[in-house]
DNA sequence: TTAGGGTTACAG
DNA sequence: CTGTAACCCTAA
């Protein structure tokens, strides 16, 4: 691989990321002045960080034009040189019990989806977190039904519960019982009757090998951030995947709570909640299995 | 200030 | 020598 002249730390790396993923890519003069960033990127110049972020943009697989140039000097021709690999990022670790390590590739795929310009589709069963508060709930069995606390420990029994998962669960329940797809009677929480079958099919959702999210579609995105954000975790490796991850979280459920707040007057803010939440929902599914101490970075 | 082409330094 | 990553230059 390469050659370092003043080689990007990988504090340095996570910071660019994180800063693409926050304001979006481009705004490089933006990233150099936040302040949680400028402290780890403040030797590099704006160009600096233009440039690291199409080093790895290229070396991640995603076609920047400086690979197409480079390609187009050299009049490339290799037998099996490129394919046309749409992201590689990192490869399975062929561990069949539950990897420490953040695979950065289901994230990926849930992008996929998501940029999709021309996707009519309305997905309305966006939320596998809410699918998740229903297993929890259906699994419990409790004929008044459950309460957080039942729930949160079920969830939190089989994932790995993020940094304050319960002020998200609190919001999510509301939430749930604002649309209808949950009833609360007293401190608990029920299924509503047109919610779910509920004993029909599994919903298989911790699958331990692979994960099968790739048939999940999620609800598709227009807001520019969120494709940065989803653009960046192409050129993601392991451990800055688990960086990112940890931030997102903090930003998805900050942006969940705000709008779900919203949601009960107003409607409109769902969208932006739905954004986040999807997004939230693959993190945690990524990150599912994690000793929350060594989560937070 | 940024995007992109071009150059230099270094590893294999 | 070749490929790569950091660095440099310049147009828009």
């Amino acid at each position: 691989m390469g050659a370092p002249k003043q080689r990007w730390t990988a504090d340095e790396e996570a910071a660019l990321k994180a800063g693409v993923a926050k304001h979006g890519t481009g705004k490089w003069r933006t990233i150099l002045r936040d302040p949680e960033f400028t402290a780890v990127l403040r030797l590099r110049s704006n160009v600096d960080l233009k440039d690291k972020w199409r080093n790895l943009s290229v070396t991640a697989g995603g076609y920047g034009s400086r690979e197409r140039a480079r390609m187009a000097l050299k009049g490339g021709k290799r037998g099996s040189m490129v394919v046309a690999g749409p992201i590689d990022v990192d490869e399975k670790i062929p561990d069949n019990n539950d990897n420490i390590i953040i695979d950065a590739q289901p994230l990926a795929v849930v992008a996929e989806p998501m940029q999709l310009e021309s996707s009519p589709e309305k997905d309305k069963s966006v939320a596998r977190l809410d699918d998740l508060i229903l297993e929890a709930i259906k699994e419990i069995k409790e004929s008044s039904g459950s309460n957080k606390a039942a729930i949160s420990a079920y969830i939190e029994e089989q994932y790995w519960p993020p940094n304050g998962f319960d002020k998200l669960l609190l919001a999510k329940l509301k939430a749930m019982v604002a649309t209808g797809k949950l009833i609360k009677v007293n401190q608990k929480y029920r299924i509503a009757p047109s919610s779910y079958s509920s004993g029909g099919k599994s919903t298989k959702m911790y699958s331990t090998g692979e994960m099968d999210i790739g048939n999940n579609n999620v609800k598709q995105l227009s807001k520019p951030q969120v494709d940065a954000e989803l653009d960046k975790m192409k050129s993601m490796s392991k451990e800055e995947a688990a960086a990112f991850a940890a931030r997102a979280v903090a930003e998805a459920e900050a942006a969940i709570a705000e709008a779900e707040e919203a949601a009960r007057a107003a409607e409109a803010a769902e969208a932006e909640a739905d954004a986040a939440k999807a997004f939230l929902d693959a993190v945690v599914f990524t990150m599912r299995n994690r000793n929350p101490a060594s989560a937070v970075y």
